[in-house]
DNA sequence: GCCAACGTTGGC
DNA sequence: GCCAACGTTGGC
């Protein structure tokens, strides 16, 4: 029986959420306590989130395109399945005139603060511990922006990151 | 700013 | 349905 499996499942109630701190940063989600995470445009990225996000889910916060990129806090998942309301207004960026309000295309959902890390994890550290080098994050031509991270990755990353309550 | 790796689009 | 062209992501 294989232990260790190829992918891991998507059901864990752990993901990693990648933004880059120009748009919307971990201080920006501390000071507004929760924000709709919309714009995901990515069909891999929404399924995910679809099918097994739940509310209650742990999220580590991931700065890409940063100085350094790196994994910054924890947040939590407060709602889930919303339809993108930037999918439906013409003057967003974000807008997909293939959305509508009765047949919404993207959905994003609610996501709470929890806490800065107290060490802040870099990706090149990230990539140094073959504990972690399962992490969808570290594979080669990954560029999704919400990925599914075991409870056993979470853990591990939990603990460096000084984002461990006990 | 460069560019590798992906994802999407549209002609055929 | 193939695949070239284009757009995007994100590390470096």
């Amino acid at each position: 029986m294989a232990k260790t499996p190829a992918v891991t499942p998507p059901s864990t109630g752990y993901w990693l959420m990648k933004s880059e701190p120009d748009a919307y940063s971990i201080d920006q989600l501390k000071k507004d306590g929760k924000t709709l995470w919309t714009g995901v445009r990515n069909y891999q990225a929404r399924n995910f989130m679809m099918a097994s996000m739940q509310k209650g889910d742990q999220v580590l916060f991931y700065h890409s395109n940063a100085e350094p990129s790196a994994i910054v806090g924890l947040a939590e998942i407060a709602r889930t399945n919303i339809p993108d309301p930037t999918a439906l207004d013409p003057k967003s960026d974000y807008h997909d005139p293939k959305s509508s309000v009765d047949h919404p295309i993207w959905f994003c959902a609610e996501v709470k603060y929890r806490a800065h890390a107290k060490k802040i994890l870099p990706l090149g550290e990230l990539k140094l511990n073959p504990e972690l080098k399962a992490m969808l994050l570290l594979q080669k031509g990954s560029r999704l922006s919400i990925t599914p991270v075991s409870a056993r990755e979470f853990k591990i990353v939990q603990r460096l990151a000084g984002l461990k309550s006990d």
